[in-house]
DNA sequence: TTATTTTGATATAACGTTATATCTATCGTC
DNA sequence: GACGATAGATATAACGTTATATCAAAATAA
């Protein structure tokens, strides 16, 4: 097994010298058509591919992103990342993904080891309860960081988000022109300041009708606990003609908890998430959501980062993306 | 905003040399008590990190390990994910997710920027067609690589497997032995090897009870595609009793279809799918299939990729993880 | 012709680390 | 008190690039 080459040795093979080398696969420079021809066809033997800490270290440029995210396998984000990488590829960076799994500790680590490895630049939804002295670690490395979803309390980032407030309320007023009156906020953690957001849409949208009973229920939004919970809540609250939900798959949960009681998702239970994934169009029945646009949102991320990169002192941005009210067959007239 | 701080700075403000420095910073050398703690001070203060990229050039060392998945959103795959972090994240490593679509394209694009970036190894599922001038890039640089799920036609690599063969054999002799003899293997793209794996073990398994009919259905691998070919398939053989599915979204993709015209997965067509995803136990009826050990699959990957890093050397490697039938409600005897 | 610019290449230093060799006290030993 | 051993620090060079300055030769201008 041969040595890795370098530059140095493809400058050799090529009968030119070291910067002659690097400015020929750099295409920079003055170069002769001649040498360059020698200098590409020596690089081709060898398999010369440049080291990118080297170039990196001396020229300054680093053509990483890095995206820290909550939950890799949440087909919402997948479609987020989509619309990054096909943005900055073509830019010619390089992403790559990292997992915090929506714990401090695991996003700790992850920071710590991104800051080493000094990339271009991270787009990052913060961990719940992501403590100040993680933000100012960040913040003393002076790294391009962009939000998305949730915004850090303690640092002013460029962020990308929803229109959370506006989302619920506009599902929340539809429910009650359904003539629903008994809606539940189904799911989410109490720390979330997303959820705080969509809770505050949904209580203006009920106050403004004058209904002053505004239930709020806990809940990881996953869809075993869509099925657990959703008893619970029906034993506490059996009033209950409707819910808005915090994720498609805590109200994909309720659906199927429902069913199982032999009482119909739409007809005896109202039901709105919220993502709009892929599963919810081919969930029987179809699941009423409110769509966000997670490709388009990738894609604003991939630019404001760019934005954020090319002038680090510009002020800080922030934008909320529009959602839709989808309805599909979980909602229903109240009865 | 202030310079980042180096070695140098930081060796200045503790009043050391630089080497001395980067030796309390290791935890290497001989130090005195009181100059450890001047510098960590200074350290501190500072909010000194070092640079990875200069380290990892000087000292030969790569502290990261990528992982070049096809699809990030598949909930199977972020189980691995899960357990190689895991292991990984113990031994002081940065596990990081490049995406490739199962695109050879964007697989390309990411493998030359992986090999730019050096990192200490890879964990790869090769895109199906993976072309041979992609697998030589990665033999030139002679990276610590190991394949799971899929395995390269043109390169030895460390791999990890699934008991394809064993699993649908042991799936279809079940539904022989339900009184099935109408059974299609149905889902996947023709080229795959793996899916051919697991086709052969469909075939014996009808073969040996003497059934010669061996019906193939290609297509894609999701939920939608399960919806629209089981109607196609349904109408080119109505006889046909029950399924071995691909994978679980084209079979939860089936039983929708199958509800959709009135009939009942188990009781009017048996279905058995493939991976046991979260959404298999979930649903209505709960989807009969084949589990995988998604978890142990990684923490197997990560302890190979450090074997092969400790010594490039050994002969290649290659494992096979056992599947488990897990019968649930779509299967169900002949009628 | 001489002066001046342009072309095509190179020498040198620098990025921020760490490996290796070196150096000076101080210590213990006989 | 002479000698080697050791503790604790440092000097130097190297990793593989690229930015900057420099240089000789050829081309152009005066």
């Amino acid at each position: 097994m041969t040595k890795k080459p370098n530059l140095k040795t493809l400058a050799q093979a090529a009968g030119v010298s070291v910067p002659t080398a690097s400015q020929v696969m750099r295409g920079t420079g003055r170069i002769s058509e001649e040498t360059r021809k020698k200098v590409l066809k020596a690089a081709e033997r060898l398999h010369y591919v440049p080291d990118g800490r080297a170039a990196s270290m001396r020229s300054g440029e680093k053509r990483e992103i890095g995206m820290l995210i909550h939950r890799i396998s949440n087909p919402f984000n997948a479609e987020v990342i989509s619309g990054v990488s096909d943005h900055l590829e073509g830019h010619g960076y390089l992403v790559s993904i990292l997992d915090s799994r929506d714990d401090v500790q695991h996003q700790k680590k992850n920071l710590e080891a991104f800051i080493r490895s000094s990339r271009g630049g991270l787009i990052w939804v913060p961990a719940h309860d992501t403590p100040k002295t993680t933000i100012d670690m960040l913040r003393t490395h002076s790294i391009p960081t962009v939000t998305f979803l949730r915004q850090s309390k303690f640092a002013q980032f460029d962020h990308i988000g929803l229109k959370n407030t506006q989302a619920t309320y506009k599902a929340t007023r539809h429910l009650i022109e359904l003539g629903h009156r008994r809606i539940v906020y189904f799911g989410g953690e109490p720390h979330s300041d997303v959820r705080q957001e969509r809770i505050e849409g949904f209580k203006s949208a009920l106050t403004e009708y004058g209904i002053d009973q505004h239930v709020v229920w806990d809940a990881p939004d996953d869809k075993s606990s869509g099925v657990n919970e959703l008893h619970q809540l029906l034993k506490q609250h059996p009033d209950t003609t409707a819910l808005i939900c915090n994720g498609d798959m805590i109200a994909l949960g309720a659906c199927f908890a429902l069913q199982k009681t032999g009482k119909a998702p739409g007809q005896d239970l109202s039901i709105i998430g919220f993502d709009d994934v892929q599963d919810a169009a081919l969930a029987t029945p179809a699941l009423s959501t409110i769509s966000t646009h997670p490709y388009e949102l990738g894609t604003l991320l991939a630019k404001t980062i760019l934005d954020r990169i090319a002038d680090p002192l510009q002020p800080v941005k922030s934008s909320q993306i529009e959602t839709q009210l989808i309805l599909r067959e979980t909602t229903a007239p109240a009865t």
